[in-house]
DNA sequence: TCTCAAAGAGCGAACGTTCATTCTCAAATT
DNA sequence: AATTTGAGAATGAACGTTCGCTCTTTGAGA
């Protein structure tokens, strides 16, 4: 009996794999080896050996996937600025503006509370304040989800479904903060149950924003 | 003419200063030096040959002054949190609970707002994830300052000051989550003004206190 | 008031280590 | 045969820290 070579085999779990999706899945496995040991240590603390070990590669075949130390970081960084971005999407479904914004911000939390993405996302925002390829990421991705609410938030502010206090680009600036506040204390791990945290949102979120119907709380 | 010797001259500007005080002056300079570098390439960006040079000072004298880098950045760790506790000691003398947390907050984004406050903070919040010194400095003052604000919030809870939607240690959590959320985005560096954001946060942390009398907004 | 040993402050070269990265070469794949 | 992938030793630079040294300040005894 003639053993296939794997190309055109099949039934067994790993096979039949072209050169780009086996770079692929290398490139991936790194990925989250960094997150890992950067998460551990910090981008500047965490060195390209451990990483190696934590892949378990040798650093020449790293080095084929990345030219440097900062591509990774810079990949990183973009991959979790688009997650968050994506996840700000959620604004398009819902039913209001109002809830709307709720959603976002509790997806971001949970999102957050995961793993060690809390520590990651103090670790991007401290990194993006000197080098410049982390700042024009995490910038351009803010961006983006800012542009994004602030068409939703003209819209429903001339639509007249919200009356907010404060001037748009305020607002805008003030309910990011206050989601990020949130998010990056972790506070679910300090036993603050998801409920109360969406129930002090909407009551707060709901005084700045005004909502036409004033279904804010779901419960007292 | 013969010249004194600075132990007992007078009239020009650094003369007879004890020991203890230049060793003083010298620490300060470097705390404030190391902060510089600090600010611009993060902890461990930043190298103790960058540090002896902002100072104006070889390593050799520098160790004289701290045995280690760890030392320097807990101390700059350290001072920059209880200048932040002292802060929201503010509340003590605020006409009511209200009016005290909404000093304390503001108090808290000016300071922020100011050199590389915001940063240092940043960084100082990235460190504690991980070197545990810096965690039990920051984790030391923030029990302190919530500690205060506990004390304070249950006597209003009990004398019908204050109403809050959520229970008060989720309470806590979520005022120093918005406060710090708005303090290390640094709003007021986007153009937002201080005016728009302590309406912002009377009219939210008002919704979420619920104070007696209802006087809350400085405008609508 | 003067002298002098002790202590303190400062310098800058040098230490051993670790870093990110590169090089050379072998194995595997096409 | 040609190309890709990988290993792992090697490289020079940079790191935190220490060393031996000089110069200055200090304070007690003469």
């Amino acid at each position: 009996m003639l053993l296939d070579t794997e190309t055109h085999a099949n039934g067994s779990s790993e096979e039949s794999l072209s050169r780009a999706e086996r770079r692929d899945i290398q490139i991936k496995r790194i990925l989250e080896a960094a997150k890992t040991c950067f998460v551990r240590s910090g981008f500047q603390g965490a060195s390209m050996h451990q990483i190696c070990a934590e892949v378990g590669m040798s650093p020449g075949a790293l080095y084929r996937y990345f030219p440097s130390k900062e591509a990774i970081i810079a990949a990183i960084a973009e991959a979790d600025r688009k997650h968050d971005a994506e996840m700000f999407a959620l604004i398009e479904q819902a039913p209001s503006i109002f809830e709307g914004i709720i959603a976002c911000a509790m997806a971001h939390i949970r999102h957050t509370h995961l793993d060690g993405n809390a520590a990651m996302f103090t670790e991007i925002r401290a990194e993006s304040m000197r080098n410049e390829l982390v700042r024009d990421t995490c910038l351009q991705c803010m961006m983006d989800v800012e542009n994004d609410f602030r068409v939703h938030l003209e819209r429903a502010i001339e639509a007249g479904e919200i009356d907010p206090v404060v001037p748009l680009e305020s607002l805008l600036g003030i309910l990011m903060s206050i989601g990020e506040g949130i998010a990056i204390n972790d506070l679910p791990s300090r036993n603050i149950t998801f409920d109360e945290i969406e129930t002090a949102l909407r009551v707060s979120l709901g005084a700045l924003l005004r909502p036409r119907d004033n279904a804010i709380a779901t419960r007292t």
